[in-house]
DNA sequence: TGCAGATATTTTATACTTGAAATAAATTCT
DNA sequence: AGAATTTATTTCAAGTATAAAATATCTGCA
C-alpha cells in the first residue's frame, strides 16, 4: 500500500537531506585534512574557476544561492590567502570582479581532482544509467539551475 | 555520448546541491515568517516529535548528523522558548533528556502541517511512481539511516 | 540639470556550525 | 578502592549564514 503523495514528497525530502548531510561531512573533513580549507571556499573558487574572467559579487550570490553579506566574508578570506583578488570593473564604480589569482586556479586544480575523486567514492553505488536517471529528476526539482 | 561515469557523479552531486539549497532557501523563508522559527529549530523538533519519551544530546545529534555543540546551542535557544525541556536521566548524572513541552507539541503540529505542504509544493512535479523511483536511489546515497 | 529610485556591495546583529578542548561522571581494570 | 579510560555534554574560537540596514553609485526622467 502506498502512502500518500504528501507523505511520499516528504520522504524523499527527507531521504535527500540525510544522503546529503553525510556525503558533505566527508567532504568537510577530506577538505579541511588535505587542503586546510572548507567546503564555501571550494565552492567560490569552482564558480570563479568556470569564469576565468571573474565574477561580481552579485553574481557570485546568485551561482552559488546564498546571501551577498556571505559571500563578502568568503572571499575577504581567500583574498586574504592570496587565491582570489577583487578588481574594479571600470564603468561602474560599485561593482567588484572577483577572480582566481594564479596560485588560486593551481589550487583549485588539485582540490577539484581529490573533489571528484571523492565525490565518485560517495556516489559509487551508481552506474551511468542510474546517474542519468538521477541528474533528470533531480532537473525537475526546485527551479531552473547549474 | 555519456561522460566519464566520475563526471557523472559529479553533476549528479552538484544538482542536488543545487535542488536542495533552492528549496532549504523556500522553506527557512516560509517558517521564519510564519513560525517566527528556523529550519534548525524545526528538524530539533522534529526529532524530539517523533520520539515523544525525548532524546538525550547525543541522540539528538547522532540523528540531525550534526555536532554535539551545535546541538546545546539550538535546544538551549528552543528551552528559553519554552518549546522544549532538559530532564535530568536518572542513573546517569552526565545525560540530559530532552523532549518537548506540551506547548512545544502543539506548536510543532502547527509546523509539521504547514512544512509537509511546502514541501509537497516543491516536489509537486513528482507522481508517485517518480517518488518511489527517488527514494530508491537516494537509499543507496551515502550509508545506512533513518 | 537634478533628483527619485534602482543597483551593487558592505556592514551589522544574530544565529548556526564545526572541531577541539574542557568538565564531569561512569566504567574498567587491577 | 583507586587510577586510567571512556562516555556525555558544554564551552570555546573561528568560520559560515541570513536578513536588514547602511553606503555608494548609477539611471531615468521631469
Amino acid at each position: 500500500m502506498s502512502r500518500s503523495l504528501p507523505k511520499q514528497r516528504l520522504r524523499v525530502w527527507l531521504r535527500m537531506l540525510s544522503a546529503q548531510r553525510e556525503i558533505e561531512t566527508g567532504l568537510r573533513e577530506a577538505l579541511r585534512v588535505k587542503f586546510d580549507s572548507t567546503l564555501p571556499r571550494f565552492d567560490v573558487m569552482s564558480a570563479l574557476d568556470r569564469y576565468r574572467d571573474g565574477l561580481r559579487m552579485s553574481e557570485l550570490s546568485a551561482k552559488l544561492k546564498v546571501s551577498n553579506g556571505n559571500v563578502t566574508g568568503i572571499v575577504e578570506r581567500l583574498a586574504g590567502e592570496g587565491l582570489v583578488e577583487r578588481v574594479a570593473v571600470d564603468g561602474d564604480r560599485r561593482a567588484m570582479q572577483v577572480r582566481l589569482t594564479p596560485t588560486g586556479a593551481e589550487r583549485f586544480a588539485e582540490m577539484a581532482t581529490a573533489h571528484e575523486g571523492w565525490i565518485d567514492e560517495q556516489l559509487s553505488a551508481f552506474d551511468s544509467d542510474e546517474l542519468e536517471q538521477l541528474i533528470r529528476l533531480l532537473e525537475r526539482m526546485g527551479g531552473e539551475n547549474a
